[in-house]
DNA sequence: ACAACATACGACATAATTGTCGTCTTGTCA
DNA sequence: TGACAAGACGACAATTATGTCGTATGTTGT
């Protein structure tokens, strides 16, 4: 069963609730036009498709093709202005979701609000899906303690000797990982807690931390 | 300087190394036709803007609206995912100068464009004179280490317990304090260090650390 | 200079889309 | 029941997009 840009389209208005006569209003076309789209008997314009995609809320691609995220994720603007001083310089700081607990499944669940608790801003943090953790337990204490925030990148790789978040048969724990063949080392800062080793097939993922943030 | 529909076309097939024959066909029209829309003569109708968008690469909303990322972020294939809308909350951030030397002198001098190397960006720092210092030496270690930034906030008051920067006869330090009469313990969390306890009044300022940013 | 190529654009016929008008159906509510 | 709103659709003219010429410009390599 394959979708047309007509159904979507349709689909997109009835979620708004809105009727024919207003989005025809919205895209500057006449109602009779917007039938003709919905039916597929035509095929709106690219700048129609802009207005529709506006109207309705959703996402352009997604009219068009039926593929990608129909409604937007949750954007994090990227704030960028210029700062005061004889050195002026451009500031790009990028707010990210701080996430409670890491559901299981899938990454992209992650940014669903129910997980997002608060964003924090930070600079310099190139990777779009980044996240931020809230660190509990005191394996990697003192250097990262129980309430810390850390940035997660999950876009870039792991490799030995760096702290990450690991996730192991479904639990979650932060650890400095060392990769040896088909094992993986996770060893704990805190000598109080003894360094485990898994097999890599056993972790569900391995997810870089590039930042640290302390409240003291 | 806006771009149009057109320009980014030309923008993506350009980055593509495609020719315009090259492209007209695997958009399904001719060669001609594909020059009108690249000189915004004519607007593309959605069929088209869908084929254009693949054989270029871009995403198709980029090519519409100009908004959003021109190519496809690279994103783990389960992460498809619908979302509803968000409930995201703005937080309040604000801009910190990093100083890279504490002059002499008074709180005010800090922000002298002189001193100021960079900035950071956090949030929830409700001190207007907070600034932010790199860590040098490894007195704190292992919990801040050489690199660290730390945010100061001038205007708390430091209590026994808090980490501070203390600047004793000129010479600046980071370490937990102790207050006990008359006198402060410094108190440096690497056991390699020992504390030291001087006279209040040899003591220039006491600076809270209320925050810490370590980057991996 | 010459050929080969990519690009640019005018002119005109054809095809597709749109606006306008009218009519029809369906469901809702007083 | 009648009035009304939302939607559906046919017919025709107006508008816009496209295909198919032809021709012109600039660049590259021989």
């Amino acid at each position: 069963m394959k979708t047309t840009i007509g159904d979507r389209l349709r689909t997109a208005r009835d979620n708004k609730e809105m009727d024919q006569a207003s989005l025809a209003e919205k895209a500057g076309v006449v109602t009779r036009t917007l039938q003709r789209w919905e039916k597929g008997e035509q095929i709106p314009d690219g700048v129609s498709i802009t207005r529709l995609a506006r109207a309705t809320g959703v996402q352009a691609s997604w009219l068009l093709t039926g593929e990608g995220e129909m409604y937007p994720v949750p954007t994090r603007p990227e704030n960028v202005f210029t700062l005061p001083g004889s050195n002026r310089r451009r500031v790009k700081t990028v707010d990210i979701p701080l996430i409670s607990a890491v559901p299981a499944g899938k990454v992209a669940t992650l940014f669903h609000p129910d997980y997002v608790d608060d964003y924090v801003t930070v600079d310099d943090v190139k990777d779009a899906q980044a996240f931020a953790l809230k660190v509990k337990g005191s394996s990697m204490s003192p250097r990262i303690e129980d309430g810390d925030v850390v940035i997660v990148s999950p876009q870039q790789e792991a490799r030995s000797g760096d702290i990450c978040v690991v996730r192991v048969n479904g639990e979650d724990t932060l650890k400095k990982v060392k990769f040896e063949g088909n094992y993986i080392h996770l060893i704990p800062l805190n000598p109080e807690f003894d360094p485990v080793t898994i097999r890599k097939r056993d972790v569900n993922f391995v997810w870089k931390v590039v930042k640290l943030i302390k409240e003291l």
